[in-house]
DNA sequence: TCCTTATTTCGGAATATTCTGAAACATCGT
DNA sequence: ACGATGTTTCAGAATATTCCGAAATAAGGA
């Protein structure tokens, strides 16, 4: 695969953008390639293209498949497997934000669940201690449930529920604070 | 600090959380540390409550002052100062979550507008191509303007939106699939 | 089966992050 | 000003993560 500057360069941000995120500069790279490329492309093309081991990409693909952002296809007369981004950007979020909940949030509840049950035979710990383990609990597993229900609406509901979290927003600063000169109706 | 075995628990698993969420264990486990105690600290009893070097302590408690996850205080007779945790966890989250977007989502945007502009001069990238940058940048924009009007209801507001759109989540999940008890009355 | 090609695993090198302890710095009361 | 107390900075040690490349494994076709 032929890079322009361009795309190199919108690869060298994903790779930063992904520290930030938690995946690290490779699986980063080789989304963003993808992404870009729009083209199913074999492995051992991407390393060659990023210059990373292929081992290196072999381990990054998995990372990516566990994350829902890459899919397997086959190209017909080529053994070799091929990938392709997932290019739906509502449904790349929903994946991240899947699987960021399962791993932070819900061992995270899990934890805390531990931590309340274990608390019945410490009679070290003060009440009000338990009460802000629990309240830290029910706060995330509120959360975390919250997540499910909306997570499962059709994107056209959520994007309707999201503009009206907006307008309410909108609505609400004006109220609020009628000071600012308002010359735009639009956001930013 | 005298902790009980579960206060102890607590912060050790807050630490491991605290990683998978990019902060590092020291400063995860000084945020539950002053969450559990539930009252003011100063710097050289977290350090010994945690065992951790002085040092480290200032760093961390800094870092958590960017989160904006903790709050200074003193005490009268002593020159110290004193920390404590922010305990509503609305807020707590909040804070995180503007922190996040500071830090992560910003910056993004900011570097894939760099990139679409520079590509007007990159007569080697395809049209398709850059139309998959711009639509990402576009994605993140409109992501991070929902975001800013958002976070600025108040949180009886939010927690309102909130409940309305696990209740539409509710009736969408019944309509569709209709083989819950609920003899469904709706098709689609 | 055996040969060829594609993929994964894994030990350890390269790199990055976190933590420590000592020293520098700041602030207060006298 | 000086000492006492508290805080921050910083270089390098300790630790953790990422990455490479060789070797093992799988899978296809003759």
């Amino acid at each position: 695969m032929q890079l322009s500057p361009v795309m190199e360069s919108f690869i060298l941000h994903w790779g930063e953008m992904g520290s930030r995120w938690g995946l690290n500069r490779t699986v980063a790279q080789i989304y963003a390639l993808l992404y870009v490329a729009g083209t199913p492309l074999p492995a051992d093309e991407i390393a060659g293209t990023l210059k990373v081991a292929r081992s290196n990409v072999s381990t990054s693909i998995r990372e990516l498949q566990s994350w829902g952002l890459i899919a397997r296809t086959h190209a017909i007369g080529d053994r070799r497997d091929h990938f392709v981004a997932e290019t739906d950007l509502w449904t790349a979020a929903a994946r991240v934000a899947d699987a960021r909940k399962r791993r932070e949030i819900d061992p995270a509840i899990e934890a805390l669940a531990g931590c309340l049950s274990d608390a019945r035979t410490d009679d070290a710990i003060g009440k009000d201690a338990v009460a802000r383990i629990r309240s830290m609990h029910d706060f995330l597993e509120a959360a975390g449930g919250w997540y499910e229900d909306v997570r499962e609406l059709p994107q056209s509901k959520l994007e309707t529920l999201m503009k009206m979290g907006a307008k309410v927003a909108r609505l609400e600063a004006r109220a609020r604070k009628p000071k600012k000169k308002k010359k735009g109706k639009g956001r930013r």
